[in-house]
DNA sequence: GCCGTTTTCGGCCCGACTGTTTTCAGTCG
């Protein structure tokens, strides 16, 4: 899958840097569309070609098809190392800058030769790109912002980081007099892993009252831009709000729009035409006659009304990626997606036995709160000093207790793991005693380094193991911070299948792992799955919404996900390992 | 560069805001 990631990175960057040289909008569309579809590919693009399929990915034609083939045959592209030859390198990366797109960089590599972040910044502080055409002061200061902005991880926040910030500027105007309806849109109500800035929209009679409540809250720090119908500001915590405000008729389609992604509004948009319609943030449109004739508004009050009139049902939010969900809405078959009231229990748990906080007794009475039938203690195996790994003598102690405990607890508590995974892909405790637990999970925690191949077998056989319940956090990464480490994922995917073992969606914010597009992958080829917070205190047991979001966005249903599952049904699971997971539901 | 219940040629999504401007280009979402 690596080349699939490769293929695309080529074609976006032919798409910036045919941009710059002012080459066809359209064309340039192409490629980007055609990155995407790459990109979002759930199988090896090598694959797809060697059975001549690469014309059928949607966005790719006889032109694209062939630089691909090339790619896969000689690891290069020949479009792309001439575009690339005709601009120095790096130029591109100067359009992640807000307020610097395609034009602005030919006039900065035209003019004063600047073709990197660093000459950019330099130049700025200098003050010379406000002597160029069409540039000024202030320009020249946001240009120094934005590489700032850019520097800082390229502004993109965890959704964990972003969740709660917005619910707060959500609930702090939802009382702003004359506020009437209000929602959080954009990326972050897709619930997308990451988050560039926070889009709410609200309706109001009075507009004006509700800009000056928004822009001078106490959380902002600056305001950008304040309009009549939208206002950008930068908060405390770092993250870019936009607040937009439509009339009532008009809320269903602006929360459609501000929602996205641009991708599915631009689908949206293309279909509406082909009905005759015009789809805009302020509704859905049946133009006049050209003669006077107002255009009249069809939808807009509600996002069912608009879906609803372009002859399709309502998609949830995390669908709306432009990945075959309105294929699928028109034909009737979108998944009933998971909710988090779907989920009866936590599977995935630390405690003070080993590096969590709370206890075994903390824990059982949080999960009761949280509404579940059953909660599964999984502290780390021996091997783990660094987390306090138990013992495999106190870990029998432990079954002891728990069992002894369970019916004091109001809850059903299951005792479990966390077994490392060694390097040769064995298991952290004896079988006997891993045969004694309720449920394992297993997990790489050292070792990151390995060659894929290497990293692949060890998790694979572990996944072989008939003790093993569950692969956990299967790819290792740490947003913003770590890399996934290298592995097959498709062989480990086809491997759950095979051995019966449940893949986790960890729903820990800093993880997301698996990532929404292996959660599609998975589910695709017949995957069972596990959402776990990994939690490490009773607090952390609410982070469950980010896991069952990212499952949603990987177009999972409750019947794929095994703590979905009344405690018997769990435990009949967790008692016959092997074969199909779905032929036996 | 792609694509076809308007089309194998001629289309290809829509609007707000800002800055530097005397009427709009560029950027963004």
């Amino acid at each position: 899958m690596t080349q699939n990631r490769a293929i695309a990175q080529r074609f976006a960057l032919i798409a910036d840097l045919l941009e710059i040289g002012g080459e066809s909008v359209f064309r340039i569309n192409a490629y980007r569309r055609a990155a995407r579809a790459i990109e979002g590919l759930s199988e090896d693009v090598a694959a797809v070609a060697a059975r001549g399929g690469l014309t059928e990915i949607p966005g790719i034609g006889k032109a694209l098809a062939e630089k691909i083939v090339e790619f896969l045959a000689t690891g290069t592209m020949r479009a792309y190392e001439d575009l690339a030859a005709s601009f120095p390198p790096g130029l591109a990366t100067l359009m992640l800058v807000p307020e610097v797109g395609p034009k602005t960089a030919l006039l900065l590599h035209e003019h004063l030769g600047i073709s990197t972040l660093d000459e950019l910044e330099a130049a700025s502080a200098a003050g010379r790109i406000r002597e160029l055409p069409r540039m000024g002061q202030r320009t020249e200061e946001a240009i120094l912002r934005g590489i700032a902005m850019v520097r800082r991880q390229a502004g993109r926040r965890p959704l964990g980081f972003a969740l709660p910030v917005a619910a707060e500027l959500v609930e702090r105007l939802r009382v702003v007099p004359g506020v009437k309806q209000i929602s959080a849109a954009g990326s972050i109500r897709r619930m997308k892993e990451t988050v560039g800035d926070l889009d709410i929209l609200v309706t109001s009679r009075a507009p004006a009252r509700v800009m000056d409540a928004f822009t001078t809250s106490p959380e902002v720090s600056e305001v950008l831009e304040r309009g009549s119908t939208r206002s950008s500001v930068v908060l405390d915590a770092g993250l870019q709000a936009d607040l937009r405000v439509v009339e009532p008729a008009a809320y269903g389609a602006a929360l459609q729009y501000f929602t996205g992604s641009k991708e599915h509004n631009v689908a949206l948009r293309e279909r509406a035409v082909r009905a005759g319609l015009k789809l805009n943030e302020y509704g859905l449109w049946r133009p006049g006659d050209g003669r006077g004739g107002d255009d009249r508004r069809v939808a807009g009050r509600t996002e069912a009304g608009i879906y609803r009139a372009l002859g399709l049902p309502w998609i949830p939010p995390e669908l709306r990626e432009d990945q075959g969900e309105i294929e699928a809405a028109e034909a009737g078959r979108l998944p009933r997606l998971i909710e988090v009231e779907d989920i009866r229990g936590e599977v995935h748990a630390h405690t003070s036995w080993s590096d969590g906080a709370d206890s075994v007794e903390e824990i059982a009475a949080a999960a009761v709160a949280m509404g579940y039938e059953y909660v599964c203690i999984t502290d780390h195996s021996q091997s783990l000093k660094i987390a306090r790994g138990v013992p495999a003598a106190d870990l029998r102690d432990h079954i002891r207790q728990v069992r002894s405990l369970s019916d004091r607890l109001g809850i059903a508590v299951l005792i479990g793991t966390e077994c490392d995974i060694s390097a040769d892909g064995t298991l952290d405790y004896p079988d006997d005693l891993l045969a004694d637990l309720d449920l394992v999970i297993a997990s790489v925690h050292t070792r990151f380094r390995m060659s894929r191949e290497a990293m692949t077998s060890r998790i694979v056989r572990a996944m072989e193991s008939e003790h093993v319940d569950i692969l956990g956090h299967p790819t290792g990464r740490l947003l913003g911070a770590r890399d996934p480490y290298e592995v097959d994922i498709e062989a480990v995917v086809d491997a759950a299948v095979r051995t019966g073992t449940a893949l986790e969606i960890n729903a820990a914010p800093e993880r997301l792992d698996l990532k929404d597009t292996d959660v599609r992958l998975a589910r695709e080829r017949g995957a069972r799955l596990a959402i776990g917070t990994d939690a490490h205190s009773c607090a952390q047991l609410r982070y469950m919404p980010l896991g069952v979001g990212t499952a949603r966005r990987g177009w999972v249903e409750a019947r794929e996900v095994i703590n979905t599952l009344p405690l018997a049904s769990l435990r009949e699971v967790l008692g016959h390992r092997g074969g199909n997971p779905r032929g036996r539901r």
